[in-house]
RNA sequence: GCGCCAGUAGCUCAGCUGGAUAGAGCAAAGCACUUCUAAUGCUUAGGUCGGGGGUUCGAAUCCCUCCUGGCGUACCA
């Protein structure tokens, strides 16, 4: 990265004892910035007003005094280092710099902006929809900010594993069989009535109707709830993957509830090792864990007076199991609507002696779907929502994506429906699209110069919109790493629209293939090294790079 | 009541581990296509960063307090 580069340039001259009077500062402070005024330079640092106090210095005599050993040290990367009031240091950095770097953008390819392995492992758990129905709009956000999570802790050296519970127990699964036995039954004219607090959208009855294709009825007329549950279900989960694959998101790993923790020991093994650390006691008929004396501000209760665990419970083991596996990072993305659930967890991991610092948490909070100035997110039909499918149906899966992670996940969220269409002014995805269609376009013109990599003369590039370009390109690396420590997507959607911006306007003004075929060539090399960021950037928020619109 | 998130331009939102004159898109007004894609570019206008205190060289950013909106506060999952 350029900027470590530099800052590395620095942190050497500033603590050469020989030359440097400054060497017993903390030079772990040192750290640049990119200034919105590009008279103060193309980084900036404020080390000298830090620690102007700790040495009783006038911060704007010790930034002087700085930048004149830094300038007189290497006069090849930068081509001046000035001081402005405070005590600001600003560092303006030779083109020749640029250009190499520039240069390494190609060479590194797909790869460029990613980060090596770092040797860290990291759980990432998203949707977690219940099997109970088709994945809807509530789910849509949580999916494409996860997935993207997912890719750019990837990119930046993490060892992800991706994974959604499924909640494939319990009393929903219990109403879930009884609601299709019941439309299977309706379907057969036997009077029957879905349960009061069942599943009774339509979907059922596509189930129902493929169950019948499937099964004699009369076969199914001795099944219990539990054989249409597992029908159900099954069903479900393959169209919910269904629905993911349409979205390019792919889990690593299917973790059913049902299997992985009531039809093992898991259960009883956790609820041992709570008893064993004096964390659960008895009230009222019903069992308690201590969750008030691990930082929790209350007690839960873990068994019902009927003897089942409760939700809680289960997910104690959940991600007691999670911390089991040995990651070092375990991240629940979670709707905002779940936040209460995190302390007590936390508490829980804590009795547990599970290091809670390893369990993050991304809350999302809600979208809300506008068409024609009002919220349709639930549709008129009561309980039935707008689902993936409908959603794609419409609108294509670049554009869902790619609105549903440009914005911060801690805002709520207004996705105007009319404002999105195909050729609207109010449509970002196109607009970045389209920058890298048109470089592809170039590039595909490009008969005379027959560029190629190895013989381009970049140091033809000269002006400022071009080196404009190449700051912006270079500090890619930096937006991954600070979208992967943040896990903030968001950012680098907002950084390729910047990039757009700039290539776009760059196109108006400058031709690229020229009669001076030099110049062409390193002309083709920016572009081709924009499309390179382009491509990269817009795969990690899960979003195509068309060759042409 | 308590907890979490939000309150920044007319609208939708960035910026928040303190930095220099607060940004972008849309909408508004005006301009630019015989050119490698005008799904574009270039201008202009638009702000008491919810209110009030505090911390310091410096606050949209940190602390306190109040106001407004959303969500949550189960022996449901």
């Amino acid at each position: 990265m350029l900027k470590d580069f530099i800052e590395d340039k620095i942190r050497i001259s500033l603590s050469d004892k020989s030359k440097s009077k400054f060497f017993e500062l903390d030079i772990s402070k040192l750290v640049l910035s990119i200034p919105n005024n590009p008279d103060h330079g193309d980084f900036s640092t404020n080390f000298a007003l830090i620690n102007a106090k700790a040495l009783k210095l006038n911060p704007f005599e010790l930034a002087r005094e700085i930048s004149t050993l830094l300038d007189n040290e290497d006069s090849d990367l930068f081509e001046r280092v000035t001081v402005e009031k405070p005590g600001f240091i600003n560092f303006k950095i030779s083109k020749k710099i640029y250009h190499d770097f520039l240069a390494e953008v190609l060479i590194k390819g797909e790869n460029f902006g990613s980060f090596p392995l770092n040797g860290k492992k990291i759980l990432i758990e998203f949707v977690s929809a219940n099997p109970t129905g088709l994945l809807h709009l509530g789910h849509l956000r949580n999916a494409a900010v996860g997935d993207s999570i997912a890719r750019i802790l990837k990119f930046s050296g993490y060892s992800v594993t991706t994974e959604y519970y499924i909640n494939d127990y319990g009393n929903q699964i219990r109403l879930l069989g009884e609601s299709l036995k019941s439309r299977v039954m309706q379907k057969l004219k036997i009077e029957s009535k879905i349960p009061e607090e069942g599943y009774k959208g339509e979907y059922l009855l596509d189930v129902a109707e493929l169950l019948l294709s499937e099964v004699k009825s009369d076969d199914l007329l001795s099944k219990d709830y539990e054989f249409f549950s597992n029908y159900a279900i099954k069903y479900l989960i393959n169209e919910i993957d269904k629905d993911l694959k349409d979205l390019d998101i792919n889990f690593d790993s299917w973790y059913s509830e049902r299997d992985r923790i009531h039809n093992t020991d898991l259960l009883s093994k956790t609820r041992n090792l709570i008893k064993s650390v004096q964390g659960l006691y008895e009230k009222d008929d019903a069992q308690w864990i201590k969750t008030s004396e691990y930082g929790d501000n209350d007690d839960w209760v873990v068994k019902k007076r009927d003897d089942a665990s409760t939700y809680f419970m289960n997910d104690i083991a959940y991600h007691h199991d999670k911390f089991q596996r040995g990651f070092d990072n375990i991240v629940n993305i979670w709707g905002a609507d779940h936040h209460s659930h995190i302390s007590r967890l936390k508490a829980s991991m804590n009795l547990l002696s599970n290091d809670s610092h390893k369990l993050n948490f991304v809350l999302i909070q809600f979208v809300r779907l506008i068409k024609d100035g009002r919220d349709v997110s639930m549709s008129k039909r009561s309980g039935t929502y707008t689902t993936i499918r409908d959603m794609l149906s419409e609108f294509n899966k670049d554009l869902v994506r790619f609105m549903m992670v440009s914005r911060s996940s801690d805002s709520h969220f207004d996705f105007d429906l009319d404002k999105c269409r195909e050729g609207s002014d109010d449509n970002p995805i196109f607009y970045i699209q389209y920058a890298s269609a048109r470089i592809n376009s170039i590039l595909n013109k490009d008969e005379v110069v027959k560029f190629t990599e190895s013989q381009v003369d970049l140091s033809l590039l000269i002006e400022d919109k071009e080196i404009n370009i190449i700051k912006k390109i270079l500090n890619f690396p930096d937006i991954i790493l600070d979208a992967s420590n943040s896990m903030s997507p968001h950012k680098l959607a907002f950084y390729l629209q910047e990039l757009s911006a700039l290539f776009h306007s760059y196109y108006r003004e400058t031709k690229i293939l020229v009669d001076e075929r030099e110049l062409s060539g390193a002309r083709l090399f920016l572009l081709k090294s924009l499309k390179t960021v382009f491509t990269n950037g817009l795969t990690l928020l899960g979003v195509s790079s068309p060759e042409r619109m």
